[in-house]
DNA sequence: TCAAAATGTCAAGTATATGTGACATAAAAA
DNA sequence: TTTTTATGTCACATATACTTGACATTTTGA
C-alpha cells in the first residue's frame, strides 16, 4: 500500500500522539499506527472520524495526489 | 446509518446502473447497493475507486453536509 | 400487457478491519 | 545514563465488509 505521512503530519501539526488520535475516534492506537503504515484499508467513517479529529477533510487526508503517497511501484 | 444519494445521483448523471458501478470498481452490485442504501460503512478504497469510475472526489460523494445525508435522528 | 432490466433483499461463506494484550525499540526528557 | 513516553510489531480473537447465489419486486421499454 501506501504510507499516509498526511495524517502524521496534520497530527503533528495538533500535537496528537498516535493514541490521543486513537483515543479521540474511539480507536487503538495499534489501528491508527497501521493506517499511517498503510497496512490496511480504513473505513470510511474511521476516514471521517479522523478528519474531523485533526480538522481536515477527506480530499486533504485520503483523496490522492496528496503531498504523501509514497507508492510503492508493483 | 444514513442513505447516500449523491453516488445515486452521480451514476444517473453518467448513466450507470448499480451493475455497471460494481463492474467498474471491481465490486459486486449488493455492495454498491448497501452502499447507497447506508446498510454499511465502505473502505476507503472502495470509496476512492467509486469517486473516480463517477468523477468526483472524497468530500463530493462521501463528505458530510452534502445535499444526500439523510440522518436518521437516532 | 408482457418481457426484460434494474433494484431490493436474504442466507451463508470468506476475507479482512479492528480490538486486546504483550513486548521491543526509538525518541524525549529527567 | 536512566526513566518515561511514543512508536513499531506480533499473535490471537471478534466484528463486519464483501462475495456468491438466489429470488421478489419495481421500473422500463417493446
Amino acid at each position: 500500500m501506501a504510507k499516509n505521512l498526511r495524517i502524521k503530519s496534520a497530527r503533528a501539526a495538533k500535537d496528537m500522539t498516535q493514541k490521543d488520535l486513537a483515543d479521540a475516534v474511539g480507536a487503538v492506537r495499534q489501528t491508527i499506527n497501521a493506517i499511517e503504515l498503510g497496512e490496511y484499508n480504513p473505513s470510511i467513517r474511521l476516514c471521517i472520524s479522523i478528519c474531523k479529529a485533526l480538522d481536515k477533510t477527506l480530499d486533504e487526508l485520503f483523496w490522492e495526489g496528496g503531498m504523501n503517497s509514497e507508492e510503492v511501484t508493483s
